[in-house]
RNA sequence: GACCUCGUAGCUCAGCUGGUAGAGCAUAACACUUUUAAUGUUGGGGCCCUGGGUUCGAGUCCCAGCGGGGUCACCA
């Protein structure tokens, strides 16, 4: 343990006090509680008579505390909110010992101490929505102060906003950042949102494993772990996809899972090395079904978590209102730099590439050429959200090639504020032709490439049974809380992002 | 991984071309019966991230490390 600082010297010995005169600060016993600060404010706000001869009894912490001789005030915080308390010295107490208000209340409760107050709700002189107390019981002691942020006509002051506390003291922060803890208040209707849309439809929700022998579903290097008694590696699953595929071969219709995957790479603003992907699949479905499906789903949460469609995203006004722009690759790459590629060879997409300054290098193959030259130059300015479709094949080996565009595969990402949003394809049902993808995936592994995919015969065998045509979907539930927040990082839609350690000395 | 930048009291932050540590809030004591960034008076509180170096002398300059943030690279 660290040294104490004066704070929590102070802090331990106020304990002590309130010990000898008979006062447990952790008491076992329930405090019951009638109402909370918001309903208080909105409620007292329409109708003050609903509080006439009222009693309420409300919980928090104390945030901050106003003391006048013999009368004071005091902030409460609870979980919804905060409400001023207005405590009197002859209230608190009428007999002759006034012990209570002018110890126990005036010195040995602390900022950051929950207490369970009873009393009646009024108003004061300056207008402003209060409880006058007539018992106020301790809860539970504090044993560090809390920073102590200040507020006068809606400026803050002393706003704790060092990245670093914020995230590794989550508590400290949902405690003194409204806005903070607001981010996740939407984040959650957000998931409600979208699991309520699912539902309406009869999809079923399921779960799949996460400890997988084999791991697959997308590009990624895994995490690698070992499980003793059967003596043998596991890994922490990338992506969902090929077990909700064997869900649909065995005979649902439609499956989704919230996902918490695992990625071990790089972090930066908009990576963490966990994180919440929704994948969904639905059978006898195409792509183009599920565009339809993500423009409205996605309009249904903006609604659900801003009450409008329209969502500030820095800069910009992002508005998810429906229909969104369509674009193949092609045609976007056309629009935003002027050059047709759609019949480019290699060796002419190399000469493009270079003429639009993009960087590539020998081993880059036709599509990741047409990747980067769209990563480069269209990708950065779709900040409005809009659909791009037919993507390279050698990209997606687990997408079904294009019905009528040779090379090319039934993919599309939406794509928003400049950041993929969601990926989506036709998905490959062909066993033989999976085979194939693998085995060139295996290939790429075999050449030194980290990301390429594990062949999976489990897999393959579930395809040869047969799957009927789905349609799949994966949406960065991260991303899309990111968006929906107006955030910057995705550790502020995180509750505790992944950091280094801290030492303790 | 490369580069830039930050690390001083519980919190927010000053600290000059190197001269021995400052403010506001919080905290402690006193006063005060409708305040609201409450107020007034008086105190206490610092391994200046860590370790080296230069120097008579380092919070300040140099090097290395640790941690945070940013940009780029890698990556979906």
């Amino acid at each position: 343990m660290t040294q104490l600082s004066e704070h929590e010297i102070i802090r331990r010995q106020t304990l002590t006090e309130l010990e000898q005169l008979g006062i447990n600060p952790y008491p076992a016993e329930t405090f019951e509680i009638n109402d909370t600060s918001k309903q208080i404010a909105e409620l007292y706000q329409q109708n003050t008579a609903a509080y006439d001869g009222k009693t309420i009894s409300i919980a928090g912490r104390i945030m901050s505390k106003r003391i006048m001789g013999s009368a004071s005030f005091a902030v409460l915080q609870d979980s919804q909110g905060r409400i001023q308390l207005y405590i009197s010295r002859d209230e608190l107490c009428p007999a002759e010992d006034k012990t209570f208000y002018n110890t126990v209340f005036k010195k040995l409760i602390d900022l950051g101490d929950f207490v369970g107050i009873t009393g009646y709700v009024f108003r004061t002189k300056t207008g402003e929505i209060s409880i006058h107390v007539q018992s106020l019981r301790l809860l539970s002691k504090s044993l560090k102060p809390l920073p102590v942020v200040k507020e006068k006509e809606g400026e803050l002051f002393d706003a704790v906003t060092d990245p670093e506390l914020r995230y590794r003291q989550r508590y400290v922060d949902l405690n003194i950042n409204p806005a903070s803890k607001e981010v996740f208040i939407k984040r959650t209707k957000l998931v409600n949102s979208i699991r309520e849309y699912l539902n309406a439809k009869e999809y079923l929700e399921v779960e799949t494993p996460i400890l997988q022998p084999i791991y697959g579903g997308a590009a990624a290097r895994p995490f690698k772990t070992h499980h003793n008694t059967l003596d043998m590696p596991l890994y922490l699953r990338i992506a969902n996809e090929l077990y909700l595929k064997r869900l649909i071969v065995g005979g649902f219709d439609g499956v989704y899972e919230f996902s918490k995957d695992f990625r071990n790479e790089g972090m930066d603003r908009t990576h963490n090395p966990e994180f919440t992907q929704m994948e969904l699949y639905v059978a006898y479905k195409d792509y183009y079904w599920m565009m339809d499906l993500v423009e409205e789903m996605v309009e249904k949460v903006a609604i659900d978590v801003n009450g409008t469609t329209e969502v500030q995203v820095g800069q910009h006004v992002i508005n998810f209102k429906r229909p969104w722009k369509r674009y193949t690759m092609f045609e976007a790459i056309k629009e935003y730099t002027g050059v047709d590629i759609s019949e480019m060879d290699e060796a002419q997409l190399r000469l493009t590439a270079h003429d639009l300054k993009v960087t590539i290098d020998h081993t880059m193959g036709k599509g990741k050429i047409i990747d980067e030259i769209f990563g480069e130059h269209v990708e950065p300015k779709l900040i409005q959200p809009t659909f791009i479709t037919d993507y390279p094949l050698e990209m997606s080996p687990l997408a079904k090639k294009h019905r009528n565009r040779p090379g090319l595969v039934e993919r599309f990402e939406a794509i928003c504020n400049a950041k993929e949003l969601c990926n989506s394809f036709s998905e490959l049902n062909d066993p033989i032709d999976q085979r194939k993808r693998f085995e060139e995936q295996v290939e790429l592994g075999k050449r030194g490439d980290e990301e390429a995919m594990v062949l999976d015969e489990d897999f393959l065998r579930a395809l040869e049974y047969g799957m009927p045509p789905t349609a799949g979907l994966g949406i960065g539930i991260d991303r899309l809380s990111m968006i929906m927040t107006n955030s910057h990082s995705i550790q502020d839609v995180l509750f505790f992002p992944q950091m280094k350690p801290e030492r303790f000395d």
